[in-house]
DNA sequence: AACTATTTATAAGA
DNA sequence: TTCTTATAAATAGTT
């Protein structure tokens, strides 16, 4: 969007590149608030220049607290060095599930706790412990339910794949009984070659 | 840029603050692409939707890489227990992110080494974030091959209820056509009660 | 999911 | 850099 179009590959001439980077680097961050405060999200920005600088954008009050919530998304599962010494592990206190609200509720008074002292090594290793124990059943369940999906996806396209077969031999039979020339299908002209590559192997990854 | 001006401030309407986080979401990783490409520079992007959903752009190979390099840019202060033996640490030489084999037979070699006391902190902190990094990368292309292949098999299904009616009608109009009595088929025996409950919901939840 | 009327971003020039 | 301006892009509201 400017005097002309632009070629999307690398701009060779450093000048214009340094200014195009300064100019579409606003831009962007402009972008990123915006959709942050119009839509009610989280967005997150960051940018290296070749040189090493460094520009970023945070929508939360700070950068490291978001890219935590990031990792959080997909961290944890059980660690290697799992220090378990002799005492009762967590996983019987969490064989029954506390509701996610529940827990969530747990974390946000331990969290805002206002003297912080409160909070010693030990309360902090149950919390963690019971987070992580959260969230692998959290996976875990969510596994399952996407592996169910695509089962019933399986099933469903294998019966689809049967009564379309089925309809085929009635047309078929229908054509060579009836009169000819009368009612003609092109049968040719429907392509099966999309059917052909079944995905199945997927769901062993689950 | 739309028909009107939209002022900067929450839209309140919650189907077109959707449509517009949509829209505005893609426009801002066309613009976090470009300028990666045009500028030749780093460019990340994290959004959360108020849902939890995430979504991300990054320029180079993987996320966690550049994550881990804008902590380097903080990080400063050095680690916990920064006892600094001498010797150089694995820092330097976990800075190129490895192949994930190379990565598994490192830990493997580090975990199984005799004298254990050969591990400072500072080196199984090292260790620990490169795991960390190669857990989200792989977890976060799993989810992503999980979804391509739900989508696949949704197209799938939408093509072949597609032939399916097609074919229905292609029957309806033989037996129209044809001589009564004669070829008869037994349409009702079709059951496509199990066609009735996508579930696409699912895949909102990947 | 498409379609436009507008607004916005920005490439080039000064 | 900064401003200006012609033009390309994005997108808000509509269908």
């Amino acid at each position: 969007m400017g005097r002309r179009k632009l070629e999307m590959k690398r701009i060779e001439d450093k000048s214009s590149r340094q200014v195009t980077f300064s100019k579409r680097r606003n831009g962007l961050m402009k972008k990123a608030r915006e959709l942050s405060v119009l839509c009610d999200v989280d967005v997150t920005v960051i940018v290296f220049s070749n040189r090493g600088r460094l520009y970023d954008f945070c929508s939360g009050e700070s950068l490291p607290k978001s890219l935590q919530r990031y990792q959080n998304h997909f961290e944890a599962e059980g660690s290697i060095a799992n220090d378990d010494n002799g005492k009762e592990d967590l996983s019987s206190m969490y064989s029954n599930v506390q509701s996610c609200s529940e827990l969530l509720d747990t974390v946000a008074t331990h969290i805002n706790e206002p003297d912080i002292d409160q909070l010693n090594v030990t309360d902090l290793v149950q919390l963690e412990r019971q987070l992580d124990a959260a969230l692998i059943q959290t996976r875990s369940q969510k596994n399952k339910l996407v592996a169910e999906s695509m089962n019933a996806l399986h099933e469903r396209e294998r019966l689809l794949r049967e009564e379309n077969e089925m309809l085929m031999k009635q047309i078929a039979e229908l054509e060579n009984s009836g009169n000819a020339g009368r009612g003609m299908v092109e049968l040719g002209t429907l392509d099966n070659s999309y059917l052909t590559t079944p995905q199945w192997g997927t769901l062993r990854f689950l």
